[in-house]
DNA sequence: CTAAGAGCTAGAGCGTTGTCTAGGTCAAGG
DNA sequence: CCTTGACCTAGACAACGCTCTAGCTCTTAG
């Protein structure tokens, strides 16, 4: 049977496919507390994840993604591990993280807006033969 | 005279002062070979920058901060460092860089809508009383 | 002239986020 | 049984992008 761990739960290898990340990242997240419990272990000493690990495993992609720090995650974590009671701190933490996406997005914005400047001025030169250099009088 | 370098140029802490960067980056940035030039020095050993570098600088900065790895900005230097000619493969860098800004803004809004998702779900059951666990049936 | 504050070089150190290795152990098909 | 491939732990290593240190020199106001 290659399909994991028969009836007890998903295998590391499992979860990486179905994740994207590595055992390696697996198990480094588990040494920095980022699960939401632990992960219980097969007779054998091998972890045994279930599907509401792999959600957040998803959802904890969507916050790297986003850059948010493995620390703010971790600390994330340890809030929904002590139960319910402190769900304003949650939120709090997340609306944070909401305002730091969109002050990304904002700044990528305007850096996109001098890249596509550049990228006009290059386009230019180029099409009207390459000759006064785009670099140095005023190119920049 | 705190003024710097008196008329042959900025000092780095000027030049540091100006853009936002550390002297100890600005000098990690020459060993990188991040200028499109040789910074001159003074008699005495002192970089005297111009305000044509500090410009750049102003643009390296967009490219940092819009995700374009210092590996990238030194092969975009190198081209505009080796003269006109090459203004082709300028155009092709910057482009592509352009596609991985939009790229970064799509994913990030993607990240968005999720985020504010958990925000709004937690926003309610804050409201409601805290009493359903917003994480362990469904909340995820 | 002198003292303080900038600057210089070379190179070590660091935070973050994993990846990889070594040296075994476990599980399951044949 | 036995072989093969997935898993285990602990810890070394790595890439990126600076930052800091040590030890010395330059510059400049007073």
């Amino acid at each position: 049977m290659l399909g994991g761990m028969a009836k007890n739960g998903l295998s590391i290898g499992e979860v990486a496919e179905s994740t994207g990340l590595s055992v390696h990242a697996l198990r480094f997240f588990e040494r920095e507390n980022l699960f939401l419990r632990e992960i219980p272990r097969t007779a054998g000493g091998q972890r045994a994840y279930d599907p509401a690990d792999v959600d957040w495993l998803v959802l904890c992609n969507r916050f790297r993604d986003s850059g948010m720090p493995i620390a703010t995650i971790k600390e994330f974590a340890g809030l929904v591990r002590s139960g319910p009671g402190n769900e304003r701190e949650r939120l709090a933490l997340l609306e944070e993280h909401e305002r730091a996406v969109e002050a990304r997005i904002a700044a990528l914005h305007e850096n996109l807006g001098i890249i596509r400047g550049k990228v006009t001025a290059y386009r230019e030169h180029v099409r009207d033969g390459t000759a006064a250099g785009v670099w140095a009088p005023s190119g920049n």
